[in-house]
RNA sequence: GCCCGCGUGGUGGAACGGUAGACACAGGAGACUUAAAAUCUCUAGGCCCUAGGCCGUGCCGGUUCGAAUCCGGCCGCGGGCACCA
């Protein structure tokens, strides 16, 4: 009898599917269609486990529909353009264009051996000209539709190296290379108008069933509907044109409270006021240091400046409130002006204790003390509390009902209008960066801003740049700036700004449907494959990329690019958790730095880590993100090599549920393999056997329609590991079982079945070797019969006060005065009881029975 | 700082509000073997001497006949915060 030898199976198998063309994708009507897409990677340059875990679930779902009777469409591109590979031209001097091609290579490489069933006739990059030029198609159309369009907006600016810098090259402030303190600094950029659609992406998430609610949480918060009141304060000694300042609250309830109106250092007073007074220049300077990021903007030490300017309050033109110049306003939001209500809201709290500014509540508990001036009031909206200087609506009543009360009072006044406003801003699509798409369209002294014609695309990046000096080699090139402009024809600059690279990635689903097409989609196709059944891909992505996704499929609803059922164009989400490594490290007693060890310089003993050169022990750090500095990285090729693709799909859909991380460990792996090993080793016994039927057949029969229901269950609803469970629970049963050859062999034949998505090259084996016809990939999913799966019996557990105590077995469908008497003839019971009758008895039917004593 | 998750044996984890710990790893005992590997069988949350009982799902409280599960508060860890992808 031969063993199992995945070096030998997994490439005369991956050979038998690409012979059979088993997975390339055509449109025919006679069956469903299933599109199933996983997040495409950034080809960083070698697979990463957490990619196999992705791809393979991704895998199980493809095969299975395939199985199912579906023609599935299931491809696999390159997400390629980004800063990392301009980062490796600098760092080794090659180009960005072979750093992210070699790149790509290597990876379709490493993944082919891994026998994911993909159609790799539709791959593309998104760095081919082929798939960036219809990128620039479709934004000329997005352009034309009024969907995009130029502002200022503020990026982060490193002084020294002259350059903009991304969010993740500013640490602490300060630019990752030049070390110089960074600043916010505006410059002119292109848009996308998201924000248009503010209300329908939001109130459009309410469509998505088969969405993460979390995923659908993250996105109603992040677009932010609030409603409030918008009205003006009238200033007092102001310089010319700022007689009024606009403000939006969403706390109008609160205005008696108010102590301050604070502008953003951003607000076109600041900068009137910046203009002739040195101290306000110098304040709002200081402000505009540190990175873009909320969150240095949220976690920034706040700080003020008083303008000695004042406004007067609405409803009492003698009381006037000081107006400050705070650096934790954002000019993005509402109107960039806000009035402060330290009673409130704990950061004007700490603001007006800071600067000596009055706190005066408007509402209190409605019962007890509140000390307001030590701490702020802060109340959920839904919770009725007392006004003390309420001026609308009842004393005592809702935060939500005050509001409402005090914008209609407000209107009524003329006391300016209650409006709805969303934190969600325009997408700033703007790199001032090579590797990305070129935004076609080139700037005329005469004409202005004109858009590059079509039949001119794609607008291609040269090849001939050098990155040996920071900034944009674009804008530095001696010729690729020169064009003729489009619409008068005389000489032109083209744009250098490329494009954002999530604009990328928020279409390229759409392109698989026709990844060859001269138009950005082909309709008839995008009409017959869209939308992606089943998108899987990692929870980081739950807002920005999908959000923006969201969006896209609108614009090319709007721009004729995809028909109206695609505005929604991710029918069911899936999250899937990371691959995790523990880290082994030890400080070195020179230097102090910690010393990261690879898995294979560590010796376990005893679940503790030493070293195998030294001995020495290690600190272990468990479930940590792998992380090639950390040395705690797993090479999904030496897992190949060592035990063949199958085991490493099977490892990382056991134990841990997908939606969570997962731990690789090498114990875990090697379990994987012995058991794929016994797989094979009683799937050859039975091919052997030679054993008449008899009364042991019916017993693993019904196990195996059990193990048919649930296993399918849980690849229907992404419990892998629960599919897993049952499988080794099938195979203990198969192996221990006496019956007949026949019964044997067709429950073999199903186990391959059934694990035929996750370890498909093992299945192919099994089933040929069991005589199963053609290939198990095409084989239809076996299907359970209900009758198999009734049990006679049940086994109810009896508990007493909540507690078990005994169980009994009763026929299934007995009733419940029947199962009551029986529990209370059980000896624990009536021992229990002493003589004493129950005061309660719950009885669940098939369940259980609780006796309350 | 703000938004969203997660927390169960030595380990990964299972469990429509209904027998907590399925399945697996590591461990223990045994069979086979000259021996080892491989394989197979049994065992296994903790505590108490056992019958049996007590304690146990990050911590504190609540709802319920019954809570890992629902609610409130805390602690810890992770993801996102608009130029990482």
């Amino acid at each position: 009898m031969s063993r199992y030898e995945p070096s030998v199976i997994e490439p005369k198998w991956q050979a038998a599917w690409d012979e059979a063309k088993t997975f390339e994708a055509s449109r025919s009507e006679d069956k469903p269609k299933y599109y199933v897409l996983e997040m495409f990677p950034y080809p960083s340059g070698r697979i990463h486990i957490g990619h196999v875990r992705n791809y393979t679930m991704g895998d199980v779902i493809a095969r299975y529909k395939l199985s199912t009777g579906h023609n599935v469409l299931h491809p696999m591109g390159f997400d390629a353009f980004g800063m990392p590979a301009e980062n490796a031209a600098m760092a080794s001097g090659g180009h960005p264009k072979d750093w992210t091609y070699s790149n790509i290579d290597t990876m379709v490489g490493q993944m082919k051996p891994l026998g994911f069933g993909l159609d790799w006739s539709r791959m593309f990059a998104t760095c081919d000209p082929e798939y960036y030029g219809q990128q620039q198609a479709l934004f000329l159309d997005m352009l034309d539709k009024g969907l995009v369009y130029r502002k200022n907006a503020v990026v982060n600016w490193d002084p020294v190296d002259m350059t903009v810098l991304a969010n993740e090259q500013v640490e602490d402030g300060r630019g990752w290379r030049s070390g110089a303190l960074v600043e916010r600094r505006e410059l002119t950029q292109w848009f996308f108008k998201i924000s248009d659609m503010s209300d329908e992406l939001l109130s459009a998430l309410d469509t998505l069933d088969d969405w993460p609610a979390k995923v659908k949480t993250m996105q109603a918060n992040w677009i932010g509907r609030s409603r409030g009141l918008q009205f003006a304060f009238s200033t007092v000694d102001a310089p010319e044109a700022f007689d009024r300042i606009e403000v939006y609250t969403t706390r109008p309830d609160t205005l008696m409270g108010a102590s301050f109106l604070g502008i953003s250092p951003d607000h076109p007073l600041a900068k009137a006021l910046e203009k002739d007074n040195p101290e306000v220049a110098a304040f709002c300077a200081e402000c505009r240091k540190g990175g873009t990021t909320e969150e240095a903007i949220e976690t920034a030490e706040k700080l003020g400046f008083d303008t000695g300017l004042t406004v007067r309050h609405p409803f009492d033109t003698s009381w006037e409130l000081p107006i400050y110049i705070a650096n934790f306003i954002l000019m993005d939001y509402g109107t960039g002006a806000i009035f402060g209500c330290p009673a409130h809201d704990q950061r004007d709290h700490d603001f007006c204790t800071k600067y000596g500014l009055p706190i005066v509540d408007t509402f209190l508990p409605v019962e007890g003390d509140w000390d307001i001036q030590k701490e702020p009031f802060v109340p959920t909206k839904v919770e009725k509390v007392r006004y003390t200087r309420g001026f609308a609506g009842d004393e005592v009543q809702t935060g939500n009902d005050a509001i409402d009360a005090a914008i209609a009072f407000c209107e009524g006044q003329g006391v300016g209008q209650g409006v709805t406003k969303f934190r969600l801003r325009d997408w700033g699509l703007s790199r001032q960066r090579y590797w990305g798409c070129p935004i076609p369209v080139v700037h005329c002294d005469d004409c202005g801003v004109v858009p590059e014609k079509k039949e001119n695309l794609p607008v291609r990046l040269p090849d001939d740049v050098s990155f040996d000096v920071p900034g944009n080699p674009l804008d530095r090139h001696p010729t690729w700036r020169d064009c003729a402009c489009p619409s008068c024809g005389k000489p032109a600059k083209r744009e250098t700004d490329t494009m954002d690279t999530f604009v990328d990635s928020s279409w390229y689903f759409a392109r698989f449907t026709a990844p060859r097409a001269g138009t950005p989609t082909d309709l008839a196709d995008a009409e017959y494959w869209m939308n992606v059944d089943q998108y899987i891909g990692g929870i980081e992505h739950a807002i920005l990329h999908l959000l923006y996704s969201r969006f896209f499929a609108r614009a090319m609803n709007i721009t004729g690019h995809l028909p109206e059922k695609c505005k929604e164009p991710f029918n069911a989400l899936f999250t899937q958790g990371m691959v995790t490594h523990a880290i082994y490290k030890r400080d070195d007693p020179q230097t102090g730095r910690p010393v990261y060890f690879y898995p294979e310089q560590v010796e376990l003993k005893d679940g503790k880590a030493f070293s195998k050169e030294d001995g020495g022990a290690l600190d272990t750090i468990p479930s940590a993100k792998m992380s090639k500095s950390k040395n705690n990285v797993v090479d999904p090729m030496a897992i190949i090599a060592t035990y063949g693709a199958d085991t490493a799909r099977w490892f990382v859909l056991s134990d841990s549920p997908p939606e969570r991380d997962v731990e690789w460990t090498a114990a875990g792996a090697e379990a994987a393999n012995k058991h794929l090993a016994r797989v094979y080793r009683i799937a050859a016994e039975v091919a052997e056997l030679d054993a008449p039927a008899n009364d042991q057949d019916e017993a693993l029969l019904r196990e195996m329609h059990k193990a048919i229901h649930d296993v399918t269950q849980g690849v229907e609803s992404f419990g892998f590991n629960a599919s897993i469970a049952k499988l080794y629970g099938f195979t203990n049963t198969l192996s221990k079982s006496k019956a007949g050859a026949a019964a044997k062999r067709e429950a073999a034949k199903t186990l391959a079945q059934l694990m035929s998505p996750m370890t498909p090259h093992l299945s192919e084996e099994v089933w040929a070797l069991l005589g199963g016809e053609g290939l198990i990939a095409n084989a239809p999913w076996p299907v359970a019969d209900e009758a198999m799966l009734v049990e006679d019996t049940v086994t109810l557990p009896i508990q007493i006060n909540g507690k078990r105590r005994a169980e009994i077995s009763v026929p299934k469908d007995m009733p419940k005065d029947e199962v009551e008497k029986l529990a209370l003839s059980n000896d624990a019971v009536v021992k229990a009881l002493d003589g004493a009758s129950p005061k309660k008895i719950i009885v669940v039917p098939g369940r259980i029975v609780n006796v309350v004593i």
